[in-house]
DNA sequence: ATCCATGCAAAGCCTTTGCACCCGA
DNA sequence: TCGGGTGCAAAGGCTTTGCATGGAT
């Protein structure tokens, strides 16, 4: 979250990008906030679109869903298990945690989705950044 | 999983990835398994590796740990929330699970790093798509 | 022998950034 | 006014892919 002291500069693009996410619950990607935000502002630029979503991210005013980066990262080791990252420097280890099907379970009975699976991922900071 | 009709054709180069990332717990990038295996088949290219990582993934020999693709989205919607993703079509949706804090409080005491928050994502598929 | 895998390089996709101008507070 | 925001376009970073050749079964 942004400090009150470095509170928000509103502008129009801000705005808009805003009132159009907060519309629809599809978790659109970038490329689609754009669509929909040039329909009310024809001439607003990509690159706009993508710094405000960063800045109304780190903001706390929406959220981004993906975790960590773009980078994917691989595990030698495929039995399910869990991850912490650390939120500074990126490091990723095992989570000593126990992996839980009981998670998928209780959802199953409350959506129409067919659950396979789940990925829980941990952010903190590591021995060395703390 | 693949079927085992379908047995992996064990490769030079895919052997020895396997091997380096089963020696090491750092959860590696593609790039730098590349630079891992380089030392070993020194003529061994970038796109090589990228093949055969997702060819492992797929087969189960390894797991990637990124959620999603590297497509970012984005959720107007603040508040601690799960997802669940639809493996077929790539649909995201809110999942109907209350958000979980304690899940950090017992890992809290389990490492040394000083957790800050957590992401759970489900797969499965959607009601369309099943 | 067959067909998948490889090396190489180019292309692709999403995202970030430099710069000059603009505008919200 | 003035420092952050914008549009535009180019660059960047990671990943995928086309193609001719190579190699596992």
């Amino acid at each position: 979250m942004l400090q009150n002291q470095t509170r928000l500069r509103m502008t129009r693009q801000r705005q808009v990008i805003l009132e159009e996410l907060r519309q629809v619950d599809t978790h659109p990607s970038a490329d689609e906030v754009y669509e929909m935000v040039r329909k009310r502002l024809p001439r607003i630029s990509l690159g706009t679109v993508y710094r405000n979503l960063e800045i109304l991210s780190e903001s706390g005013e929406i959220q981004k869903v993906e975790l960590g980066s773009c980078l994917k990262r691989f595990d030698g080791f495929p039995h399910p298990h869990y991850h912490i990252r650390c939120v500074r420097c990126d490091r990723l280890v095992d989570a000593p945690t126990q992996f839980d099907v009981s998670l998928e379970g209780r959802l199953q009975s409350e959506t129409d989705f067919q659950i396979l699976g789940h990925k829980l991922e941990f952010s903190g900071l590591c021995p060395d950044c703390k």
